[in-house]
DNA sequence: TACATATTGGAGTGCTTGCTCCAGTTATGC
DNA sequence: GCATAACTGGAGCAAGCACTCCAATATGTA
């Protein structure tokens, strides 16, 4: 099915409006007459777009879970202070989509299968990550995965804790979290 | 409004009905039609002993929250040790209302504001209790507060994992995160 | 036993949901 | 500028939602 420009930016539009009714008010609030007319269009245009309204959000969900995982292009140099760093700067820069992120990825996540699914296979990936930058800043650290997990977690937590309460000094608790778990008899 | 006999044993059987579909179905399955089919009564007899759908769940809610932290008997005189292994006993023992805990209160907590607010406060009394804790072991420790909450998120982070993963070694990474952030120049 | 009140199931209500259908309009390639 | 296909809004649909109402029944009290 080819599609005209015009379609393109009505799309873009609709997925900007689930990303915003999504933020604001949750998955529940996410109905299909919220979204089209936060999107300014009819439900037609719609469904000629997307086939289902679970397709757009999963479209939202699928974007923010790879914006928190950016770069992989520095695979092999990054260090485990860099994906601190990066970790930050997306819950800083971008906290519309970290929000989303774990709203629906780690909250939703929990019941729906699919949104699980993919939550847990892009942590595993990035626990790799992690598990690789501290082998090589810190060859001599014993159980290398282990400290990744728990590294995380701790992130994932403090993330969560922020949104609760948004005066936690999140950047330095990360980085103070990341000094206790790889400088611990490294 | 006098309630009889049966009238509060009805009213236990749906309240256990909601834990098991909170747990089983998420927040979106829980409808009216599910709840009342599984505690066994009909639409009036749920209205004659809740004012909504929405109470029942609340009142589960609440109780979930109390369950992540009980016994305040033992105040002014537990280590952080304790702490930690009480939330290891509270994830292991008693996995249902874990799930709930998280489900709803960690998950739904990020959009829904009388949520948020219970798990708010409730997240700030376990930070008092934990930094007691910290300041009585490891009196020489800089920052109690902020090894609390680093403690606490990490807690809360692999928890998390936990629900995605079953195969994460939970009590063991609890264990050694408390040894992280705790015995760091401690 | 007689009475007031609580409990019961389920048919029925009004509303919202995700989605379809379609006639009219607009974009695009030749 | 014509043909073709994509785009458009919105009326309408069946299904599902939380909730109400009520007549019949059970429970507890004096």
């Amino acid at each position: 099915m080819g599609r005209y420009r015009v379609g393109l930016e009505t799309r873009e539009r609709i997925l900007e409006a689930t990303r915003e009714v999504l933020v604001e008010e949750g998955v529940e609030g996410a109905t299909l007459k919220v979204l089209t007319e936060r999107a300014g269009v009819g439900a037609g245009s719609f469904y000629n777009l997307f086939d289902s309204k679970e397709a757009a959000i999963l479209e939202v969900v699928r974007e923010a879970i790879q914006a928190v995982d950016p770069d992989p292009g520095g695979l092999g140099e990054e260090s485990p202070e860099d994906l601190v760093e990066a970790y930050i700067a997306f819950f800083t820069r971008d906290p519309i989509i970290a929000r989303i992120y774990l709203q629906l990825a780690v909250g939703g996540g929990l019941t729906d299968e699919r949104i699980a699914g993919r939550v847990l296979r892009s942590h595993r990936a990035r626990a790799e990550r992690f598990t690789a930058a501290i082998e090589r800043s810190y060859p001599d650290a014993a159980d290398p995965a282990g400290r990744a997990e728990r590294l995380l977690a701790g992130l994932t937590g403090l993330a969560i804790t922020r949104l609760l309460d948004p005066g936690l000094p999140f950047a330095t608790h990360a980085r103070q979290l990341r000094a206790d778990v790889l400088e611990n008899q490294g």
